[in-house]
DNA sequence: TAAAAATGTGCAAACGTTTCAATATCATAA
DNA sequence: TTATGATATTGAAACGTTTGCACATTTTTA
């Protein structure tokens, strides 16, 4: 019941362990008879690579890290971070990687985790699924040179590997959008906003709204992407302001949805009386009643693009990653008349 | 810029390295002077230990794997997988192991890829997320003594360690629950019949139906746990019925998702018309107008149980894991009278 | 005061690979 | 023939740890 190792094969085969690590490696110093002799006695006595052994010499793990870079429960309780995982994933797959995931609760620890995950060896490069202002791992990665992709950008890193839509562009073109629908008041449902994604949509929506001249940009900045957070916020909203806005656009769907709810609880018509657009594209949310307008991202692209760039970076040491920004698309469902 | 090693520390320090080991894994054998020194040694060349090395010997890697046991794209799709990583992920994390994520296009590959996480050494143990009938990889497990736990069950193996709900009396109880609130006609809506949990849940509906003598069961079984499924297979079962039911059990909320919309969509109330129970109790649905009913799973404390079981196991020779039975809570919302 | 026990440290082997440099074998050219 | 170069194979070191055993020193016990 020992394990087989690469020795034992050797043995049986009457080769040395050398000879056995070349027919692995397909190396083509190796007579054909010799590689069939070793591969049938492989097969026979059941070898395993140890993976472990060869990481060992090679110092590589073919393994990446996925760094959530939000409190786990909060980005575990959004599907945008679902979806980026199943991109990953799928490359990962097909590239023979392990993906292993670290998420912790808070960010001061995460910076900590990650910059173990490569310290200990365990990972050859990581995929940092969020930015923030001054991010201080990002600052920390680049200065000890590991590898990795942000999904997102950071203002202050210029040039490092991401891949991300072009959020301020985005937004610029919703408000625009809303306004040619003839919505007169809109109003911006934010998280946090020392999130990079928050900024940068706030950006856009403010220049929208200066560039159209026609109203002062109003923010409502809730302490998490999820609904009842905004639920909560618009609720307050509302009755601070009675009302005074015909449209929200919600800078994430979890957003857009408990706006919605605070909305019809108040017994305002949706899209007669208030309009709503989201961002993401959450499936489930198009089979909402009223079905919800937002802005779709490649989800499941973007993680597969930083998952290959990644690997590219890792196998190909003269390339150090690009710059991927992905084109979103509007999809107006029921929650815009 | 080299990395620092043990030998490293050993010699600016002018001790052995197997001093240095010790000193590390705290031993007793060592005298607190020594290790004081030894520690400032490693703070100040900025020592971190090489897991790989250490796994090398020790034949532990302190990482467990996730396998899905769903295709990709059905799995991630589904918010109840994501609440079991959320709650490993907590676990893991608080016992300093990592987390591996295995997940394929298909239940074949993904067999042979969960063997090869064992034979090619990269984790200790699995978590298995769910189980099928006649479940080969379980099979294997058991006959190569690799550590799992089952988030599930598996009729044809007795006695495996697991985590799961009761959904045989779960679903009894739901059913009867809809009895007495009246309703005459209830069908039930299922995901693909070769999951366990499909299995036992028909089982309870069709044993409470029997039990109260007043109904034949009629099970719609949709080709996966999605919305877009359920809401074919309802339209199709209403169209070819001329509706013939007053309440639909989804063994899932996104088949309850699904259902509601068919429902709606054919002019039919809810809840006054068709009683809708769901299962998992996804959060967002409780956002939904009208809000879901349904029974609610401990998923996240499903997931720790699974995480903390497996790490008792694979720390404890002589603890071979046990059946741990959740309860659940049926959640009555709008979607019931 | 000698023997026994406790305490602290080091040596060297082992974990399972990969890979550099060296060697052995054989056909080819001069 | 003999040197020349391919071609095929091997030996041994290295990767960075842990750990059983031996050794040296100190303390305790009788």
């Amino acid at each position: 019941m020992k394990n087989v190792t690469i020795k034992d094969v050797a043995k049986a085969a009457g080769v040395s362990p050398s000879t056995v690590s070349r027919v692995i490696s397909d190396s083509n110093r190796i007579s054909e008879e010799t590689k069939e002799l070793v591969r049938r006695t492989m097969r026979e006595l059941g070898y395993h690579h140890n993976a472990i052994a060869r990481s060992l010499v090679t110092q590589k793990t073919n393994t990446i890290g996925l760094v959530m870079a939000r409190p786990t429960q909060q980005a575990f309780a959004n599907p945008f971070f679902s979806g980026i995982i199943q991109g990953i994933a799928a490359v990962t797959q097909k590239e023979h990687y392990s993906l292993i995931l670290s998420s912790t609760g808070d960010y001061r620890e995460e910076q900590e985790e990650t910059l173990k995950l490569f310290r200990n060896r365990r990972v050859d490069g990581v995929i940092l699924m969020s930015s923030r202002r001054n991010d201080e791992l990002i600052d920390q990665l680049i200065k000890s040179g590991y590898p990795f992709v942000l999904i997102g950008r950071s203002p202050e890193h210029e040039g490092i590997p991401i891949v991300n839509n072009d959020n301020i562009k985005d937004t610029y073109d919703t408000v625009a959008f809303l306004l040619k629908r003839n919505y007169k008041k809109i109003i911006a449902l934010s998280g946090p906003e020392e999130y990079i994604v928050s900024q940068d949509r706030a950006q856009g929506y403010i220049q929208a709204l200066r560039e159209h001249g026609n109203m002062d940009p109003e923010i409502i900045c809730v302490a998490d992407f999820k609904f009842e957070d905004a639920y909560q916020g618009v609720l307050d909203y509302i009755k601070e302001n009675r009302k005074k806005f015909d449209a929200i656009l919600a800078f994430d769907d979890m957003l857009a949805l408990g706006a919605i709810r605070a909305i019809q609880e108040q017994g305002l018509r949706i899209p007669e009386d208030v309009g709503i657009i989201g961002f993401n594209d959450e499936p489930m949310l198009s089979y909402l009643k009223p079905a919800l307008s937002t802005v779709r991202l490649p989800i499941h692209r973007m993680g597969e693009e930083a998952a290959r760039m990644l690997i590219k970076m890792l196998n190909d040491d003269s390339y150090k990653g690009e710059e991927i920004i992905l084109s979103t698309e509007l999809i107006i469902r029921d929650t815009v008349r």
